[in-house]
DNA sequence: GTTGACACCGTACTATGGTACAGAGCATAT
DNA sequence: ATATGCTCTGTACCATAGTACGGTGTCAAC
């Protein structure tokens, strides 16, 4: 468990300093009491930061993933609240995923078209790479 | 295939006008020669707007979005870029996925223990509940 | 004992992604 | 014919998520 001071913690979380001290603005983020004016921070911060982030690029908000990290911190909370919270974000999750498997079929079909004959290649339309909405012409 | 102006667009597209406007100043959605002064837009456009905004919610960036429909749409780009680009995307995605998967992994098993006893729910950890960083006092 | 590398605090600036007018024109319903 | 509802262009404003900076303090090395 090692201890560290605010740079040191930001650059293992692959962040930048000011970027923490925005995160504890925004309450994402422990402030941890000065000690002789410095503050001390552990692994833990390390790991919070980084989940930070990587909900952040799955196309999580900072309030989404603020609510996200009270569901294990917040005191007052109770069991029957945190299941049912849980199983609303998981449902979040699940339609995440299904529409990047999506996203990957049409992809997948592009690149396919791209190994056939020029003509197959050209005929290519949108219809059939992607139902959400790519448009092709190639 | 309905034609509509950019009211009726924006409502199936389930956007603001001014949000077509704005994706239009952003080179990611055409803007149709005016007929009477009057754009007309076709299914099509709602589609690619859908696109846009499903793609936004599985935290691709608006320039990301450009670069996702420029593979098809861009006249100049050969067979072997779109196949090179399209696997790169696809590798993006996998990793999004598989980033999503672990983050349910975790919820999953922190309301699991919501149907345990008072005492395991009590005990629940960090740890075991998500290798990404969610801390748990529950 | 001063120079450098951090820490601290506070404020200001930036980029992205919209959102909201203001002012003008057309169109059709009353 | 005029009021309502939409279109158009343009500019200005807004929230989110940082990023930068100025001024101060402390400690440690040289």
């Amino acid at each position: 468990m090692s201890k560290v001071t605010i740079g040191k913690l930001a650059k293992l979380a692959g962040v930048g300093v000011e970027t923490v001290r925005f995160y504890q603005r925004k309450e994402l983020v422990r402030e941890p009491a000065p000690i002789a004016g410095v503050r001390i921070y552990s692994d833990d911060d390390v790991q919070r930061i980084r989940f930070i982030k990587k909900a952040q690029e799955l196309g999580f908000s900072l309030a989404e993933v603020k609510e996200l990290l009270e569901l294990n911190t917040k005191p007052r909370i109770t069991c029957g609240n945190v299941k049912k919270k849980s199983i609303a974000k998981i449902e979040e999750i699940d339609q995440k995923i299904a529409d990047l498997q999506k996203m990957r079929e049409g992809l997948a079909k592009l690149a396919g078209a791209c190994d056939e004959s020029q003509d197959s290649f050209r005929q290519f339309k949108v219809q059939e790479c992607f139902e959400i909405g790519l448009q092709c012409e190639c």
